[in-house]
DNA sequence: AGGGATTTATACCGATTGGTCGGAAACCAG
DNA sequence: CTGGTTTCCGACCAATCGGTATAAATCCCT
């Protein structure tokens, strides 16, 4: 009986030497300071230690390379939004968002341009990128209203309380202060506004 | 005695065949729409009915033309809101203020880049040309202010009212808005954000 | 008519963009 | 070893970017 060789089980041809989940996490961080236009895919390979053809034969080209890094940004908001809103009774807890969102944007590592950059500049990029970006940006309105829905269910706030309303609102501040984040406001300009914005509790 | 020609006036050399100022507003409303590195050069010159050497001649290059267009952008803007937040009391001129912003940024054709435009991209740009973009916008939260503080003598606002707050508030209220705009909300949703925001005015 | 001044626009520049080709290199199974 | 399969990466591609050289065209004034 001839021997033959264990199988390795390992796939077969070259191994990658590159860490997949690695490489998309610094292609988010440059998309996340730079914005799509603004990155260019020599910074992104340069950023994810990879040559370029790996970035293509790995991901497809740039815009496919944005929309994964732009799911990981949004995932990893989106659970520690979730996060926030859940911890505390709920006006405490959207206090916190806002206070976290002037940090974070505040922050200059951290990049806002996934929340910030407007539409993708309409002729770079696939309609159905525009619109998968815009459905996952509202992802955060929607964990307000639903934590807004829970608090009105837990007799927190009135019934007659519009959570889509004060969704809305408490959404359109926290883009106003990504905005304002990056055109030079201060972390202490910013939580006095948050501060002013929290003063519309419902029942004072 | 011989006969001298009458001189015209005109300045000597080919006469220019287009308007300074008509073009300049064409160049205002592309880089409104498609923000400063958005909008090629051929795409610049396309819609101001030139040559791209006749631009640069004129203009000097893509950044002095943006500063240009920038520059009429928000004189215009600073005079439509200083003239809505002095036609009637500090209240209501505010929210007439914030539904202005509302029609205007959801309106297709206005272009609201140089509002929500990030921090010219920081390479793209001089650093002076950076300073300039964010003093000028500045100048819509100023303005605020200075109402604020004559809603204040005039005893419209109690004197405790701290009217640097309150602008920053309204101007990132008006940020989120040109934000989400951009984004797709539409202007009934941001209408409802209009009216939570007015809420909080001092004094219920 | 002719000289000086200025604007015109075609045609071009080097640099950079997103994207690809093709061969060398590294793994598997037999 | 051999052949099949996959990844790796230097070199290249056409297109576009912001910007310019050049020469014809158009005006003023004498």
């Amino acid at each position: 009986m001839p021997m033959t060789k264990k199988p390795t089980g390992n796939p077969p041809g070259r191994p990658k030497t590159f860490c997949e989940k690695q490489a998309l996490m610094a292609a988010m961080e440059v998309f996340a300071q730079k914005g799509f236009e603004g990155a260019s895919t020599s910074d992104l390979v340069a950023a994810m230690g990879i040559s370029r053809p790996s970035m293509y034969d790995t991901y497809g080209n740039k815009e496919q390379l944005y929309i994964r890094a732009m799911g990981v940004f949004n995932d990893l908001r989106k659970a520690g939004v979730e996060e926030t809103l859940n911890a505390q009774p709920a006006r405490e807890s959207i206090t916190q968002l806002l206070r976290n969102c002037v940090s974070n944007f505040t922050d200059q590592a951290h990049g806002v341009c996934f929340v910030t950059q407007a539409p993708l500049p309409a002729g770079a990029v696939s309609e159905a990128t525009r619109d998968l970006s815009a459905r996952r940006r509202a992802e955060v309105e929607e964990a307000i209203m639903h934590r807004l829905k829970r608090a009105i269910r837990d007799g927190e706030l009135s019934a007659s309380t519009s959570a889509a309303k004060l969704a809305a609102y408490y959404a359109v501040i926290i883009q106003g202060i990504a905005l304002q984040a990056q055109h030079g406001g201060t972390a202490d300009q910013l939580l006095q506004v948050v501060d002013v914005a929290m003063e519309n509790w419902p029942g004072h």
